[in-house]
DNA sequence: GAGCACTGC
């Protein structure tokens, strides 16, 4: 062996050299005589330096419950308070508790008591915490402790410590702007920095000068403690240990060309020579892990039976729950009693850094990548990118190693480019978003001078203008940006601006009950994921078995897969021609939605019909929700007439109502432009239109392999000039093909105008 | 004729 090979392979030894690297050096050495070797030899490509990196914070301080006393009295003496503490300091849980036992909650009305509220960003989160401490105090859930989340408020007169979401507290911020009902907010997971967390910062700063009564504790991990710090006037700051186990970090010598690659060859390298314990590999996408998965299976089932078994498992949030579950099997046992140990491979998107915990997990591979939402306020389009992660990112994603035991991280990128290339922190949610509907929300909760609002990251001077631009097309605010009647009732929906819009004046095109289901299908459209349309899963081409496999959610999967793939396709084909509308997908998804309740929700229904159930009963509450929101306000609900000619241009005109921001314009040249902007876009092929219109409204636009609009409706140009004249203002129109059109509508219309105050 | 990271109200 040369000593070169020698001194590469032996950087990635760290432990002992009889265990892992001894192994691969071995194997890199020898000639390759068999299958087993020469497979190794070729994923074995490149080497790694290594750098030995404690996640785990030495017991500088003390835990949590020994620090109870102090931050008792550091609480008294402060408004605010910052608590820094890594996963497992058990903070969520004792915090609250701590609080609840040192603060007084009594009011002078002796009926009535305050609370303390805990935020999560996560529903899951809130409940499963909340649902422990009430074990931990011994008290029934829903009482003295509860939650309170979208759909679900487990809470009570009695309730005096309340675990909400994020987004629960900032729309009670909306009725209950000083908070009133709160003598403690403990906001946890701060530094994941979602859109209500951002906004609730800013305007608890300004609740907390006008109450002088009211204590903040932000809960933080610790890599921001100090840009919190600063934000919040030099508030204390304590810190409390985790509990993680030690996490060997390895970095790659230079820099990887795959990362898909290089994960999969670290995957069989651990695979061969490391000890028993299970692998976390971070990808991007479905795609990819679905192709990734595929690989490892057969990169594995080439090293034939002399390695141990494995079990490959996907996940990713649009992964049908069932399947999901699977990452909490048991590794697959060894093939014989003396054979090497089987492995759970778990092939993940960030869903496994934050949202999903796995225990068992020893190895992690960490490529370095992730989707990303960016948001371009130029053409006011949100895209997903694969982006670099940051330093944040890639220690939590190291401390997935480290739960049960001592672990191993293997970066796929070198430790100069963990040092210099990656930023510290990921941007926040409020920089990468289109505004619109936050500033609606600002905007409801008094706060007039956006510029001059209190956030720790301001976003982009341009993302505001054109959110109150937005606002100012769809009525919500007027010229001076203040809040309309109409934008106050808008801000009540949990829904874009557009949506509500098309919402509430759906009454005056008598189909508020039709544009309520529409709205309910599209805002629950990323539940059924897959096809343009949601709630069904009909495509004329391109789907294969796996993924017809993975849609049917609500049968046994044992039972689909009998099925052969070109019936499952002409199946498939056939329940999409059922509903298909062909004025539009959004009369698609109303087709759906009908014929699912005329069939009484039926699950048999459902599947004999290609439809997603779980997502029509997702829709179905969402509806419920609106509906409540609309009776508050006196809203109407009506229809016209099923047999009315009228019955689906009323719904066509109510969501170019509130959607006329959205419209393209077929050109002469045969491809669409989006007005104003002149984009280029191309109808997305799952659209379910026979014709090209010459004028769309579309829900989203999408940046995949071209520019796409995604869920059309046929709509005509004539309603542009009737329903949204302040918009298609020909003096401030680019000049276009649709411009001259639109001239050619209005001297129509003016026309028609005269004719008929002639005739009378 | 293509494909959606993750949340939340």
């Amino acid at each position: 062996m040369s000593t070169e090979r020698k001194r590469k392979v032996s950087l990635f030894d760290v432990v002992d050299d009889t265990s892992a690297s001894a192994k691969l050096s071995r194997m890199n050495g020898g000639a390759g005589g068999n299958g087993v070797v020469s497979g190794v030899n070729r994923w074995n490509g490149r080497p790694y330096s290594q750098t030995y990196y404690e996640i785990f914070e030495k017991r500088r301080t003390l835990p949590v419950w020994q620090q109870k006393d102090e931050f008792l009295q550091v609480l008294k003496n402060n408004q605010t308070l910052i608590l820094v503490g890594e996963t497992g300091s058990g903070k969520t849980t004792q915090i609250p508790q701590f609080v609840l036992e040192a603060v007084d909650i009594e009011t002078p009305d002796k009926r009535k008591k305050m609370m303390i509220a805990c935020t999560q960003p996560r529903r899951v989160a809130a409940m499963s915490v909340s649902r422990r401490v009430a074990e931990e105090m011994d008290v029934t859930i829903g009482e003295e402790v509860g939650y309170s989340i979208r759909f679900e408020d487990c809470s009570s007169a009695k309730t005096v410590l309340k675990y909400l979401t994020d987004g629960m507290l900032l729309r009670e911020a909306m009725t209950d702007p000083l908070l009133e009902r709160y003598k403690v907010i403990i906001l946890d997971e701060a530094h994941e920095r979602t859109l209500a967390t951002d906004v609730l910062f800013g305007l608890l700063k300004e609740v907390l000068k006008n109450r002088p009564d009211l204590k903040l504790v932000v809960m933080s991990a610790t890599l921001e403690a100090e840009k919190f710090q600063a934000y919040f006037n030099g508030a204390p700051l304590m810190k409390v240990p985790g509990r993680l186990h030690p996490v060997e970090i390895f970095y790659t010598q230079e820099p990887e060309r795959d990362y898909l690659e290089a994960a999969i060859r670290t995957v069989v390298q651990i695979h061969l020579c490391e000890p028993q314990g299970d692998i976390l590999v971070f990808l991007t996408g479905e795609e990819e892990i679905e192709d990734a998965c595929r690989k490892i299976n057969k990169e594995i089932g080439n090293l034939g039976d002399q390695v141990g078994p494995v079990k490959v498992v996907p996940l990713y949030s649009t992964l049908p729950p069932a399947m999901q579950q699977k990452i909490f099997d048991p590794p697959p046992p060894p093939l014989d009693e003396l054979g090497p140990p089987g492995r759970k491979i778990v092939v993940s998107t960030n869903i496994a850094e934050t949202s999903l915990t796995i225990d068992g997990i020893v190895y992690v591979i960490d490529p370095g990548f992730a989707k990303q939402k960016v948001y371009n306020p130029r053409v006011r389009v949100e895209s997903l990118l694969v982006s670099p992660i940051s330093k944040a990112s890639a220690h939590q994603r190291s401390g997935r190693a480290g739960r049960t035991q001592p672990g191993k991280c293997f970066r796929l990128y070198t430790e100069k480019s963990f040092s210099n290339d990656l930023q510290p922190q990921t941007y926040p949610e409020i920089l990468r978003s289109n505004l619109a509907n936050t500033v609606l929300t600002l905007k409801k909760l008094g706060i007039d001078d956006l510029v001059h609002f209190d956030f720790m990251d301001p976003p982009a001077p341009e993302t505001l203008m054109r959110a109150l631009e937005v606002l100012n097309y769809l009525g919500a605010l007027d010229d001076e940006g203040n809040l309309t009647k109409l934008g106050e009732i808008m801000s009540e929906f949990p829904l874009d601006p557009q949506m509500s819009k098309m919402l509430v004046v759906s009454p005056e095109f008598n189909c508020s009950n039709e544009i309520l289901s529409v709205s309910a299908m599209l805002s629950e459209a990323r539940v059924s994921s897959a096809t343009a349309s949601s709630g069904f899963y009909a495509t004329s081409g391109g789907m294969n078995h796996r993924k017809l496999l993975r849609l049917m959610q609500v049968v046994a999967v044992s039972q689909f897969s009998l099925m052969k793939k070109w019936e499952a396709q002409k199946a498939a084909d056939e329940a999409k021609a059922r509903f298909s509308h062909i004025d539009g997908d959004h009369l698609t998804l109303l087709n759906v939605y009908h014929a699912y309740k005329q069939n009484s929700e039926d699950p048999q229904w459902c599947y004999e019909n290609f439809v997603n159930q779980r997502a029509l009963k997702a829709a179905d509450n969402v509806r419920q929700q609106l509906v409540r929101i609309m009776s508050r306000f006196n809203l109407k609900l009506c229809s016209t007439d099923f047999n009315s000619r009228d019955y689906y241009i009323n719904i066509r005109k109510a969501m170019l109502a509130g959607y006329f921001m959205q419209v393209a314009h077929l050109e002469r040249t045969g491809h669409y432009l989006t007005v104003k902007d002149n984009q280029v876009v191309h109808l997305h092929p799952s659209n379910c239109l026979d014709h090209k219109p010459e004028w769309v409204i579309y829900n989203e636009y999408v940046l995949t392999s071209r520019n796409f609009i995604r869920t059309v409706t046929d709509i005509r140009g004539e309603w542009l000039v009737d329903i949204a004249p302040h918009y298609y203002d020909l003096t401030n129109f680019p000049s276009c093909e649709a411009k001259r059109v639109l001239e050619r509508l209005y001297k129509k219309r003016e026309k028609e105008r005269e004719d008929s105050k002639n005739r009378k």
